[in-house]
DNA sequence: ACCTCTAAGATAGAGGCACTATCCAACCAT
DNA sequence: ATGGTTGGATAGTGCCTCTATCTTAGAGGT
């Protein structure tokens, strides 16, 4: 098939797949000759993917780009998830690995989860350390909780990615499942933080405004 | 004080100080001719807030604009609160509520959460439906266990920015708390999921790669 | 009083990102 | 042959967050 087509077929406009050519995202098509060049389904996958991971997961080009490299590249399917889960989870930078903490630890020994040194453990560490720099407490009982929340979901989550036999489809999964479930924790701790608030605000003594409406 | 020490009091370029001025997230000084202003401690506070909100919480300064304008107009803690969280946490514009969700009502039921439609409540509405039309199932005892894990963490959170008397101080609390602890289930996640890839990636017949080292 | 130095305010520019529009030569269908 | 489409290259757009420059006026020292 033709430019037209794969855009066609995937919703994003010829401009924005000549970009992906461009910064090599998408793998150029088999040039017929100087102005005609032919895009398999293999293009149409791997345009899919791109276009979920900009516009689902919000990943900048250069993200996409890296994650792109190593899929190319035939590294482990391990190796695969864990930098699309730092660059899905905003985890940071691998290289640093920061001194491990007493909660982090702990948390890694109540779940049995097995004591590796992970990009995530790092952020982990990372984060911990900043929380307490602020001057937030952590409380061991809070993290308990937390990671046994966490725990059943990463379950689900990986059972779906196992399933899939292609790389564009496994990282598809892996980033979309991520990011939602990510997200779906966010909206939950909002909601769980909004139920607290106005129990606390409006009926022990604050004014009695709800929480929803505030601006046209 | 002057702009100068304004700038070495709090970090921020007299530059960057400028444009704050500009965007009007900080207020003027007061005037004393045309080419002299004077600064007080109101204002320190307000760019550390400014400060806080762009770089920890990582908004945007039209974000950081509409969150100070509420605050300037003296609408109660419960809306201003309701405001910053749907910044913080991105639960996306308020406007639109969705329709609600068997889920999301039965978690409402299980936590005994006040049975209101908050901002959180329609993006959390909203994600889920997202999430199944993405073909994401959510079973509900991992509802269950999420929204005992946020529970949690929801009542300390408040119990430290209801301490706040200056509302500067309310929102830099409350909007550092809800962005770090956001991060911290997110980086909890992340262990959770690296932890299960690596027993059953790494123990049941994949490659042996372990997780963390993969790009210098 | 005079000269220099600095601050405030206004305006313009920079740099990054993700596109988007324009050109041009080539080539397929008619 | 010829008009319209395509691929590829290059340049421009719009947004965002600063950052640099310029002008003018007052402050401080002598």
């Amino acid at each position: 098939m033709q430019l037209k087509e794969l855009s066609e077929l995937t919703g994003s406009t010829p401009a924005s797949i000549k970009y992906y050519l461009r910064e090599g995202l998408l793998p150029p098509g088999e040039s017929v000759h100087a102005t005609r060049a032919r895009y398999s389904d293999r293009h149409v996958k791997r345009l899919q993917l791109i276009h979920a991971l900009r516009h689902v997961a919000h990943l900048t080009i250069e993200e996409i780009r890296g994650i792109l490299l190593l899929a190319d590249g035939g590294v482990p399917h391990l190796t695969l998830l864990a930098h699309v889960q730092r660059v899905v989870l905003h985890l940071g930078d691998d290289g640093s690995r920061a001194e491990h903490t007493a909660a982090a630890d702990a948390v890694v020994r109540m779940r049995n989860w097995p004591d590796v040194d992970s990009d995530a453990r790092g952020a982990l560490n990372r984060h911990i350390l900043q929380m307490r720099a602020l001057g937030i407490d952590l409380p061991l009982s809070l993290l308990d909780e937390y990671s046994k929340a966490v725990n059943a979901i990463a379950g689900l989550d990986l059972a779906a990615t196992t399933a899939e036999e292609d790389v564009d489809d496994l990282i598809l999964t892996a980033a979309v499942g991520m990011h939602m479930h990510s997200q779906l924790m966010l909206k939950l701790l909002a909601l769980a933080q909004a139920s607290h608030a106005i129990q606390s605000l409006a009926g022990g003594g604050g004014p009695s405004t709800p929480a929803g409406p505030n601006k046209g």
